[in-house]
DNA sequence: TTCGTTCTCTTGAATGATTCAGGTTTATGA
DNA sequence: TCATAAACCTGAATCATTCAAGAGAACGAA
């Protein structure tokens, strides 16, 4: 009764100083069991866990929750933002110029940042995001076939 | 008059085999002159060499001529599109986070794709993006003082 | 020089992701 | 139980970019 148990979804919630509501626990899960989703995606499934939730309800808990560093935004160039469960350990990503496909790509040098600019140009650099271009396994396939 | 002489920049564009206009040259031009230039900035550049262009002609021209490798394309989450005229040698950003400024940073590893993946998934990587994120020193000593 | 083809440019409308606004409901802790 | 701030809702607005389709112009061939 008094053991502080793992903690779960809720209490990861509250623990970040948001609010316990069944819309954003199925959101975070959702996140957390997806795969680099995109909004949309990210509405229909909690929409599954819990019934109607406004794309807008969506759309602010991802702001909070983003901001609270539960989940992580990428945004690759041509494609609406995405969003993961795995924080905190700066990794990068490969995407696919045709399809869009995200997959991580642990980083290969060490923590965040994880590289060092060769000429930083005075700025105060706290993140380095790699991003690999290529095609897929599928695309790839379909192209050279 | 038999000569072949350094390449201008009419003469750049119709090797890439694009029609030779004022407002593409001027387009060209711009992009060169600037410094990670947005399209509105582009716009405006373009018109004051030579008159009224259209915002569409201008989208179109920086499409046709990142197609021919003449313009390079960068996308930093969460700003328009920029565009400068260093191609072909894989160089990287650092992007201030309250500013948006943008500088370059030339590539730690070498030729690109300069960095190897730890684990490509498969996927065939072409080119490795890096985005230094910061402050840029007026933001920063903003934020300090 | 003239022509025809195709590329380029134009105006105007549409898209789509994201954000803004303002009002209502609800979680939370006092 | 209550007050308050957070969360949520509907509806509208923004903004960069793209789509459409017709008019104009570059340029190689005749
Ligand atoms: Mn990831
Ligand atoms: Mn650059
Ligand atoms: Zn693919
Ligand atoms: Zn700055």
């Amino acid at each position: 009764m008094t053991a502080s148990q793992p903690s779960t979804t809720a209490e990861e919630l509250r623990g970040a100083g948001l609010r316990v509501t069944a819309a954003r626990v199925a959101l975070l899960d959702t996140v957390r069991d997806g795969d680099h989703l995109d909004v949309e995606s990210i509405a229909s499934g909690v929409r599954d866990r819990v019934g109607h939730v406004s794309l807008q309800a969506v759309y602010e808990a991802l702001y909070a929750l983003t901001a609270a560093g539960l989940v992580r935004r990428i945004e690759p160039a041509g494609s609406p933002a995405r969003f993961e469960g795995r924080v905190g350990d700066n990794h990068h990503h490969v995407v696919c110029r045709s399809c869009g496909a995200v997959a991580d790509v642990d980083c290969a040098v060490g923590e965040a940042p994880c590289l060092d600019a060769s000429d930083d140009h005075g700025f105060s650099i706290d993140e380095a995001e790699v991003i690999y271009w290529g095609l897929c396994p599928g695309c790839s396939t379909t192209r050279s076939s």
